[in-house]
This record gives structure tokens, C-alpha cells and sequence, in this order.
DNA sequence: ATGCATGAGCC
DNA sequence: GCTCATGCATA
């Protein structure tokens, strides 16, 4: 957690190595950096060349067009209700109907994945009764009132299960050095296992058949410098590393979490549960719901080690009580029926022009003070919030592009092979959640990102141009 | 599946 | 104001 990422200097601006191999390939971002990061006016040469969507992960599908001619139009367009057809962009949330992905909306009704629009479907349907609030929920106590009804066998709608599944291969661990405590906090507090299966003492052994080494076979998996690896920072088993919660002595490695995450999405599919179920699910089994975003990302290894860590507990028993359940629909009863009543913004829809503006800006300056941020926004005609906000996630985003493997010099490696970074750009190289270097004592928490975005995998997200440099 | 937003905790 | 965990909304 300890953010070792902003150095001391403050205001400095150190782009990702990636950014940095992009950058140089386009002159005319200098004339966007700069220690004190001038923010010219000047138009960025073809930044599709930058920020082809296809080639950089995420990044906004670019438009080869000058950045700043549009400022007006965002802000008319973009932002500000300006919104067209929203008269304001603060809205107070409708009310209970909750659609879309809330955990019980999603294709509930049946095991089969038939997304339908009726939300509630669900919950009028199966549990005319049973409605709860979150915060009402019977912690544990629920696994033993399920009844024992009748086998319920669902048929997945959705059969590709582990097909199109991205689970690569090995996925340093050396990434996390020593993990020290991972509290698992909602785990914590339950008690032991209620039916016959004890989740977190007894995983479901892992090597299922599904995949497994292979995604990126053919060795080139391998050939990546993953250094050290398997170097699973605490995998000793002595009772009580990382992120071992009361109940679960279990130190999950990096393996675990990979496998388990396999697991759970096969049988999840499988069961007929949707990502949204299991999220509700956990609600009515500790308490504590998740969305689907949330499983979502639990299942793409998206989050940091010790999310990871906090959340396997939650899923595994989840899992098991779903695999022995003789009727898997009970773990549907749960129901968000509370109504958040606080305002959100209306979510912001950033052209693709923006984006690549901000793109750019971000290149050269990930981390750009208030004032910066101001000028950004003055010149994208965005508001600073929406601006700040977009850096914060870029940069929780580009933590997760960033490259797991290892250490000592992956990241920086990864990507530049241009011209080293101004000397007021710190040392390049993410740090934090996603890159741990190896001075990264107790830092940020890691995400979780396994052997996912390896050479292979990522040279598809990046400029051609850079593959290259990473392949040779 | 992912972009944008929120809020807690921290510095 | 930042990171991180998380979620709504949407592509």
C-alpha cells in the first residue's frame, strides 16, 4: 500500500517505460514534455501512430487528428451535461431496479446465460420473500438453511468455458516479495466452514485438467527472463504467511491464485452462475457482496496480489458450497434491494479524440500536479475532476498492463529501448500495485498479473513498432 | 470486459 | 491529492 511511487520531487513526471518507447517514436510529444511540462499547443503528429487502440492496450481508439482543435467541442459534447441528451450530469439513482449487472440482475433467473433485460427477474421470481439488505445479511449463518432439495442440474448456456479463457502460464511470483500479511478481513471474522466442505482447508485440488502451462507454449512462455521466478515469496506453508485469514492457513502463491481462478471460472460456468450471482452470492454467504466487475476481475487476475489473496477465502468457499449444493439456485436468495440513494456522476464518455490527447499527456507526464492538470483540461475543454480522475485510472490501468514478471529489470527492459528518460523522470518503471520491483519491500500491493502479459501477450498491445525492440 | 467514478486510508 | 479497492454504466 505504501505508495513508493511518487518520489519526493513530486510534480515529476516519469513516464512509463512503455510510454517512453512510444514517445520516442513520436517527436512530436516533446514538445509536450519537458520538466516543467509545457503543455504547447501544438499538434501531435499522427497520434494514431501512438495510440491505436489495438496497439496500446486500452488506449483510446485514436483519430490522426489534432488534439486541441477540439477543445471546444468536448466541452460541449464530452462532459459537462452538456450532455446532450441528459440534462444533468448528476443524477440521483433511480431506484431499486438495479439492472444490468448488479449481482441478482443478470441472467439469475435461469442458470443459462440468457441475459435478459428484467433485472429483477430474479428476485421476483425466486425470492418473492426473501429480501434483505446487504448489511442484513445472515453472515454464515444461511449455509445451513439451505434445504436439501432435489439435484438441479443446469445446463451452461454458455458451454466455452475454458476456451477462450486468457489464463497464461506461470506468473512470477518473485513479483511480491514476501507478502507479508494479507488480512483477509471479511474472512477473518468467519467461522469455520458450516457445510461439509471446508473451502479454504480443502481447495479443490488444482491441475483439473485446465489449462495450464501452455498458453504460450512453444516455449516462448519461457523465454522470457522471468529471472528468478517461481521464487514464490511465501509459499512455505508455515502457518501463517501471507494472506492466510483465520481460518485459512493455507499461503497462497501465486499458482494458487492462478489455478483457483481457473477453477472457480470453470465451474462457475459450469454451475450455470453468472459473475454476477457469485458476486450476490458472497453477499448472502459472509455478508459482503461483490459486483460483477469485481468477479469479473477476480477471474482475469486483475487485481493485486492481496486482493486476490482476500477474495479467494470468499470464492473458494462460495465454490464449494455451490459444487456441493444439491440445488445451486439457493444461492441465489440474496438480493440488493437497498437503493443507493447518493448521486453519481453521470458517467463520462470521453471521445476517442480526447482520450488520445490525454493519452499523450500521459505519456509524458503520468503523474502531472494540479496545475497541469488544469492546463489539461483547459485545453481539452474537459473538467479537472473528469481529468484527475482519468490520470488516477490510467495510471491504476497502467499497472495493470504492466509487465508482472520480475524484477530487477523487467519492466524498464519491456519497453524502452529509446533514449533514456529525462533526468527528472524518476526511474522509470511502474511501481506499485503492478511492479513490485525488487526494492519494493512491503509496497504496493502487487496486481495480480500472471504470466498473462508476456512478451506475446503484450507486444499486441503495443505499437508495432515496439515489438521489436521487446521480441529482439 | 472495461472505462469512468467513488470513497477510505494515507501521506 | 494519491493509491487502492470496488462498482456503476456501457461498449
Amino acid at each position: 500500500m505504501t505508495e513508493r511511487e511518487q518520489s519526493p520531487t513530486e510534480a515529476d513526471c516519469r513516464p512509463y517505460e512503455v510510454t517512453r518507447a512510444m514517445y520516442s517514436q513520436a517527436p512530436g510529444l516533446d514538445a509536450l514534455g519537458g520538466a516543467s511540462l509545457q503543455f504547447t499547443h501544438s499538434v501531435l503528429q499522427d497520434p494514431s501512430l501512438l495510440f491505436n487502440k489495438t496497439h496500446f492496450n486500452g488506449i483510446g481508439s485514436a483519430t490522426s487528428q489534432a488534439f486541441f482543435q477540439f477543445a471546444g467541442d468536448y466541452k460541449a459534447n464530452d462532459i459537462q451535461g452538456g450532455d446532450f441528451t441528459q440534462p444533468k450530469h448528476w443524477y440521483p439513482f433511480a431506484a431499486p431496479e438495479f439492472t444490468g449487472q448488479v449481482a441478482g440482475a443478470t441472467a439469475a433467473t435461469q442458470p443459462v446465460n440468457i441475459s435478459p433485460p428484467i433485472a429483477e427477474t430474479r428476485e421476483q421470481i425466486k425470492m418473492p420473500i426473501e429480501v434483505k439488505i446487504e448489511k442484513d445479511v445472515d453472515e454464515y449463518g444461511n449455509d445451513e438453511n439451505r434445504p436439501p432439495l432435489p439435484p438441479y442440474h443446469l445446463t451452461p448456456g454458455t458451454s466455452s468455458v475454458p476456451t477462450g479463457m486468457n489464463y497464461y502460464t506461470h506468473w512470477n511470483p518473485s513479483f511480491w516479495p514476501g507478502l507479508p500479511h494479507i488480512a483477509a478481513p471479511n474472512v477473518s471474522q468467519a467461522p469455520p466452514t458450516p457445510s461439509a466442505s471446508s473451502p479454504s482447508l480443502s481447495p479443490s485440488p488444482p491441475g483439473n485438467g485446465f489449462g495450464s502451462p501452455g498458453f504460450f507454449n512453444g516455449g516462448s512462455g519461457q523465454s522470457i527472463p522471468s529471472g528468478p521466478t517461481q521464487s514464490a515469496p511465501r509459499s512455505s506453508g508455515s502457518s501463517s504467511g501471507g494472506c492466510s485469514d483465520s481460518e485459512e492457513e493455507e499461503t497462497l502463491t501465486t499458482e494458487d491464485l492462478e489455478q483457483f481462478a481457473k477453477e472457480l471460472k470453470h465451474k462457475r460456468i459450469t454451475l450455470g452462475f453468472t459473475q454476477a450471482d457469485v458476486g450476490l452470492a458472497l453477499g448472502k454467504l459472509y455478508g459482503k457482496m461483490f459486483s460483477q466487475t469485481t468477479i469479473c476481475r477476480f477471474e482475469a487476475l486483475q487485481l493485486s496480489f492481496k486482493n486476490m489473496c482476500k477474495l479467494k477465502p470468499l470464492l473458494q468457499r462460495w465454490l464449494n458450497e455451490a459444487e456441493t449444493s444439491d440445488n445451486p439456485q439457493d444461492m441465489y436468495k440474496i438480493e440488493r434491494v437497498f437503493v443507493d440513494t447518493r448521486k453519481r456522476k453521470r458517467r463520462t464518455s470521453l471521445e476517442g479524440t480526447v482520450r488520445s490527447a490525454l493519452e499523450s499527456y500521459f505519456v509524458k507526464c503520468p503523474k502531472p500536479n494540479t496545475l497541469e492538470i488544469t492546463h489539461i483540461s483547459d485545453d481539452l475543454g474537459l473538467e479537472r475532476d473528469v481529468v484527475r480522475v482519468w490520470f488516477c485510472n490510467r495510471r491504476q490501468k497502467g499497472k495493470r498492463l504492466a509487465l508482472p514478471f520480475d524484477d530487477e529489470c523487467g519492466e524498464v527492459q519491456y519497453y524502452d529501448q529509446s533514449p533514456p528518460p529525462p533526468p527528472h523522470m524518476g526511474p522509470a518503471g511502474l511501481q506499485g500495485q503492478g511492479y513490485p520491483g525488487p526494492g519494493h519491500p512491503g509496497g504496493a500491493p502487487a496486481l495480480y498479473m500472471p504470466s498473462l502479459h508476456r512478451p506475446e501477450v503484450f507486444k499486441n498491445a503495443m505499437h508495432p513498432g515496439l515489438v521489436g525492440h521487446l521480441t529482439s
